[in-house]
DNA sequence: CAGCTCATGTGAACGACCTTTACATGAGCC
DNA sequence: GGCTCATGTAAAGGTCGTTCACATGAGCTG
């Protein structure tokens, strides 16, 4: 990472060179320990090597820096949702699954993206960027939605791909900021918040119809253990998609 | 509100003789107003007419103020969701259902409880009290779960009630903070947070072998228009719980 | 290369906040 | 009446966010 034209150390003159980048990735850091509620943009200067009213010249105030790593975050966030859902591969619901682990994955490995763009207090609407990054992570749940209601069993009725995607990101953050997450994490469960979410994304779509069997955490996403798509089993297999019943 | 032994005006001499309560209203308004975040020690002190040291007399810190205010939504947040359950009546999952409604409720009217609780960065274990009380209230939620669970039709695996109740806080807490609070009130939805809401928990329930009926928003919690419990019908009745399917 | 210009960084200053400390007040009790 | 201690105040130190006048020097222009 070199920050300047001479590659190596923090030989900086009068000017960074690269103090946007720099802050960004203070804050970054900052959010990560402290919250965004205790990250200081006082901080991220000193953190920069600069004064306390450099960052002025490159974020209008500290909201909006705030609000700059939101986006990002939607961004990659976005990134990878999408790669989870993998257009779908090897079959709907597999890679819909992938992409409920993958949103608790963000979550707990991106902690400071996670609560900038969630927990902050930043609005959505605060900026046009910011909305449109969050929207494009939005649809990527949703197409996944869309797809998988289009895939509802013969003489089952059609959920609306909207609702469920809605419903889905809703346990994923649930989860994710219940369970997930920083001093949440600290409750004690009876099952990790994966396999939480796991089961109940799994019951939801069997609550639509879809016949789900039994698989909770099947590590690795190659190779299927069951044939994929229209495997009409029976409305209700005995156990769930949970543990083993008692 | 006499918060004096002279009723009436604001005559307080150099004691308040109430203060650290009308700290506590003070600060649930000013979060109500500008959220945990934006809420200061210091006008809570303007606001109940003492100096800004004062408050220090009531509360080691901030913080603790914070948490205190937690604490106290914990606990009327058990009473609101004790009451909207009311042990079960008239049916299991007619109660079930407004409590869900009572969680979306408690965090629209009470947004300043809610923030305090979910919100602001308190840790849950900052205090036993506060632990406590967030137990106790996610309590009734489990209790609800276990009799739900109880219930589950013959033939059918019965669920954990504790994954239960996790999934179902995690569904309201992730419905609340996405869709019904605030900035995020202003994602533009097909459907009510309290509709989003209900159409999940029934699909979930429905998910588990529960024989739901499509029975959105049927207002008033009186006498059920189908006769309660045992009435199992088919796994997957014609029209979800969600509105008309097109 | 001289000179200009403008983006970028600095230092000082303001007001607000959090918190601590030494001191003031007066309510309740003997 | 006088003591005591919980409760309030004023003042001060440290941190922040933010602004403003000013400094620096990178890159263009000629």
């Amino acid at each position: 990472m070199s920050w300047r034209k001479e590659h190596g150390r923090a030989e900086r003159g009068y000017h960074h060179g690269n103090l946007k980048e720099a802050l960004l990735q203070a804050a970054l850091g900052l959010i990560a320990e402290k919250g965004a509620a205790g990250f200081t943009f006082a901080d991220a200067a000193r953190m920069a090597g600069v004064s306390a009213a450099a960052p002025y010249r490159h974020f209008r105030d500290r909201d909006e820096l705030l609000s700059s790593i939101a986006q990002r975050g939607f961004e990659q966030f976005e990134a990878r949702l999408s790669a989870a859902w993998d257009d779908g591969r090897p079959d709907t619901v597999t890679a819909f699954e992938r992409v409920g682990k993958a949103y608790l994955a963000f979550a707990r490995e991106e902690p400071a993206f996670y609560n900038a763009m969630f927990e902050s207090g930043v609005p959505v609407d605060a900026n046009a960027a910011l909305q449109a990054a969050s929207e494009r992570a939005f649809n990527i749940i949703r197409a996944a939605a869309e797809r998988l209601a289009a895939l509802t069993p013969p003489g089952t009725p059609r959920p609306p791909a909207m609702m469920m995607a809605l419903h889905i990101w809703s346990m994923a953050h649930g989860v994710a900021s219940l369970f997930s997450r920083g001093d949440a994490a600290r409750r004690k469960l009876p099952m990790s918040p994966d396999e939480l979410l796991e089961a109940e994304v799994l019951i939801y779509l069997r609550g639509l119809g879809f016949p789900i069997d039994r698989r909770p955490a099947t590590k690795g996403a190659e190779p299927p253990p069951v044939p994929p798509e229209a495997s009409s089993g029976s409305g209700v297999p005995p156990g769930g998609p949970w543990g083993k019943p008692k």
